[in-house]
DNA sequence: TTTGGTGCAAAGGCTTTGCAGAAAG
DNA sequence: CTTTCTGCAAAGCCTTTGCACCAAA
């Protein structure tokens, strides 16, 4: 049903485009709420949610499961991978391109068919970092 | 907290754990409690949650987030990767030992420091890839 | 006994959705 | 005009939690 619509560029939709591709951090759908609702006060969260949603399936931006209970999005759609902090939750970028070696491994202990694969690390922030070197 | 209690081995812990390291299939907490309330019909889903937590918390399972909305549980502790079927969520070992190597990489490019990294397929699993040619 | 665990049901957190009015094309 | 989109609020789904009773150790 998504895919035979015709999207229209609505005022939040651009606005909502516009922040992500702006900021590097990885924000969840309520981060996103929070940042533009000071510049469209009368923006509803359900709006970010569907646009986000219609967004990443145009594959315009990207839809991360980066672990945690939220979901975070990404505009930039560059193939990449993420650190996610332990301590904090914050998301970085990790410009490592993908390694197609990998799969043909991969293809070579299982039945299933694989189609892509992902990279995720994790680690401490530098913010955290220094918190945690003030502690000790 | 978690860490100062010391753990009993109940009737019900047991047979959770028991019965995770007897499949081999990926199961959510609902998908336990389905199969365990068959051997153990008073059981509670609030059990199984919890369970399945201080399992993992202790290192005596895995719990895994492979994408989608549920977590998964793994009664094989042993670092290896997975695959998920991108038609019906089932998910299968990838039997890949980590290349610490590629954390060498990331530290390369970003300032957080890198604890570990886990790398995740998607796929087509044998049956879901059957139904696909049957269809075409 | 003591202290951790269980079942039950209610509450929580994140995301999706139904609907009536608004706006893009 | 027509069809998609929006704001609002309610519902949904998965998971966590409070509580009184139960059971390991």
């Amino acid at each position: 049903m998504l895919e035979n619509h015709k999207l229209r560029m609505t005022k939040q939709r651009q606005v909502i485009l516009e922040e992500l591709r702006k900021v590097k951090t990885h924000p969840t759908a309520d981060d996103m709420y929070q940042m533009l609702r000071k510049k469209m006060p009368k923006i509803s969260l359900g709006t970010v949610y569907r646009n986000l949603e219609i967004l990443s399936e145009a594959n315009i931006i990207q839809k991360l499961d980066v672990g945690g209970t939220q979901k975070r999005f990404d505009g930039d759609t560059s193939i990449h991978s993420h650190v996610r902090c332990v301590d904090c939750g914050r998301v970085g970028d990790i410009d490592i391109k993908p390694n197609y070696n990998i799969e043909a491994e991969a293809r070579k202990v299982t039945d299933f068919e694989i189609y892509r694969h992902r990279l995720e690390f994790t680690g401490l922030c530098p913010e955290c970092h220094e918190k945690n070197i003030a502690v000790a």
